[in-house]
DNA sequence: AATATCCGCAACCGCTCCGAC
DNA sequence: CGTCGGAGCGGTTGCGGATAT
């Protein structure tokens, strides 16, 4: 049973904004306030759904907005934080005083992103494409289609005469949304590393692979090829592993040590003391039953089975702590399983992959041709 | 000059979260 | 404890201007 909707869709005025529905609502919160938004176009003498009035006084009319170009230090900022966090607008906007959520997105889908693939960085793992590549390529020889159709559609679209392929970006970024949205665990983890990237790490650089919501990265971070990058486009040493060297990266299994990363900020470490109080089932129960949902705890599990987040990292890792056991037993029997055989994650994937497309043929229809 | 294509931005959509009841 | 509904988030769409042909 779906969810009725907000307002009546048929009978609210949709589209750009005029200057006379900005003026009232201004009008309308200059006297009230900001308060039940689902009242104000009533109130504000608006046919709009409260919603839109709520996103256009966000997006623009709020007095502390920003309406000049981004500055090469916001730049520089945005492009460290995706790093980071991926693709949390708000929480990068937050950062950004008189930046919207909705600026942040637009400016690195429409300008950083390119720019990155210009530099030969891919935008979603931030490493150089040449490794990333040769990472696929290390998987089995030649990528085949049913493998094409897990990577970055940024980074093919550049390398590859491809043909839109729905199924590859909503797998993607479905799954990223899924963990990202599910485990509450997640919010709090970025918001650390927000606050503790501002505050410390300013020229080191934190493993991304531990919190970052692409199940790519994982693939990519799987093997340690080395690569050069011709990545010179931003100034400061922390904006790029992969601009000064790979060395800078923190490996997968390196000696990375949660403990004292997150004793170092004594907000952070508060924090990730209430975090200890994880519900893991609360967390696993939400994930889709279907193979093609991997959810941040995998990824992290896996993660820690390959020698990660010794001291119970500041998010995923905590459930080790207080989640109940047999949970506990069934995500790392199948993580196990995931690096038993080899490839561990990215074959675990293929699996995946191979299971779905025999259950679903018409996956494999014409749509994948190239 | 006309048309096609590209690009950037504002707005919308669908979903989840979370507090109130 | 379950339901409801507002708020917030990330992804996507579509319009309008800029640029290319």
């Amino acid at each position: 049973m779906g969810r009725p909707p907000c307002c009546d869709k048929s009978n609210v005025k949709r589209g750009l904004w005029t200057p006379e529905e900005d003026a009232k609502i201004l009008a309308y919160v200059s006297n009230h306030g900001i308060g039940n938004w689902t009242l104000v176009p009533k109130k504000a003498g608006l046919n709009r759904c409260g919603k839109s009035c709520r996103l256009r006084w966000t997006n623009y009319l709020r007095p502390d907005l920003k309406h000049d170009n981004f500055t090469p230090q916001e730049e520089e900022f945005i492009i460290n934080l995706h790093e980071a966090i991926g693709s949390r607008w708000s929480l990068i906007a937050k950062r950004l005083p008189g930046r919207t959520d909705n600026d942040v997105k637009n400016y690195w889908n429409t300008k950083l992103r390119k720019k990155l693939m210009k530099m030969g960085i891919d935008p979603v793992t931030h490493k150089p494409v040449s490794q990333v590549l040769s990472d696929l390529g290390s998987i089995s020889g030649l990528p085949s289609t049913n493998q094409m159709s897990f990577v970055n559609k940024d980074l093919m679209s550049n390398v590859l005469p491809t043909r839109t392929e729905p199924s590859a970006s909503q797998y993607s970024s479905g799954m990223a949304n899924a963990g990202a949205k599910k485990n509450p665990m997640v919010e709090h983890t970025q918001e650390d590393q927000v606050h503790s990237w501002e505050h410390q790490v300013q020229y080191q650089v934190i493993s991304p692979e531990n919190v970052q919501p692409h199940f790519f990265s994982e693939s990519a971070s799987s093997s340690s090829s080395s690569s050069s990058s011709n990545f010179t486009g931003l100034s400061s040493p922390q904006s790029y592993s992969c601009n000064t060297s790979q060395a800078q990266i923190t490996p997968p299994c390196s000696s990375f040590d949660w403990s004292e990363f997150l004793h170092s900020d004594p907000f952070m470490w508060s924090e990730f003391q209430q975090l200890q109080q994880c519900d893991l089932h609360k967390v696993m129960s939400s994930l889709k039953p279907s193979g093609l949902m991997l959810s941040e705890v995998e990824l992290s599990n896996n993660n820690k089975s390959n020698g990660h987040d010794k001291q119970g990292g500041a998010s995923e890792c905590s459930g080790d702590v207080a989640c109940d056991t047999s949970m506990g037993d069934q995500i790392n029997n199948q993580c196990e399983g995931h690096s038993a055989s080899g490839n561990s994650f990215v074959d675990g994937i293929l699996d995946r992959d191979s299971e779905i497309r025999a259950t679903f043929p018409e996956l494999l229809d014409a749509s994948f041709d190239y």
